[in-house]
DNA sequence: TAATATACTTAAGATTCTTGGGTATAGCAA
DNA sequence: TTGCTATACCCAAGAATCTTAAGTATATTA
């Protein structure tokens, strides 16, 4: 979340989501999968990622399996069911904040 | 911003552009005119909203005025030079936040 | 006469980041 | 073989931006 003050906020939806697209992720993937996806635009860093990460466990969205691969640990997160609940929660929030931005924003058509 | 995490740094986005639409006002016109405007949806509370307005003048992109009204103060804010410019490139980061947030929600057309 | 609206201010605390550090393995290049 | 980059996790101090709640004061409405 480099240098983008708007982004405050949007990270916790954005795991979710992606969770929720893609079963199970550990925390290195995410952050190169927010990269790959948004074109270079939002670097997530590590020191914000983790604890989004814990805390999003910690409220009951997010159970982890620990895995060994190449002899490197991995944390595999995945929704719980509670999560599941959440991401749709999450995502409506941020359409009407994109809807509500843009009715300030952008000039009246009515 | 009641209640919305998501509204966490758009403050002085949507500080700048009513400005920069309506000439000057006032911080409690401000707050009015953004609950009309967004429906209800967004209300911006006074402590949220004035060391907002003060940090946005102390950085250059603010002037103000003071006026007697009523027998009340008002302290009348409008853009400086460089807070046109200013909303011209916050205006343009929003834009940017929200391509970008669509791009990692909405499931990919291509 | 008491509540609500108008109008501004501030301070303590919460949340969520950034920045910068730490640990450790693997692979590649000098 | 040595150092850099990538992979993979963690944490803590400080910054930024908000919430909550308080204070001051006038005008209007119930």
């Amino acid at each position: 979340m480099s240098n983008k003050k708007l982004y405050r906020g949007s990270l916790s939806t954005i795991i979710l989501k992606l969770l929720g697209d893609n079963g199970r992720m550990y925390g290195y993937e995410i952050t190169q999968k927010v990269k790959v996806l948004t074109e270079g635009e939002l670097q997530i860093t590590e020191g914000a990622l983790y604890p989004a990460l814990h805390k999003l466990e910690g409220d009951g969205y997010l159970k982890v399996e620990f895995e060994q691969v190449n002899n490197r640990m991995r944390k595999y997160y995945s929704l719980t069911e509670d999560g599941t609940t959440e991401v749709a929660s999450k995502l409506s929030e941020m359409e009407q904040f994109i809807q509500t931005m843009q009715q300030l924003i952008n000039p009246k058509l009515a």
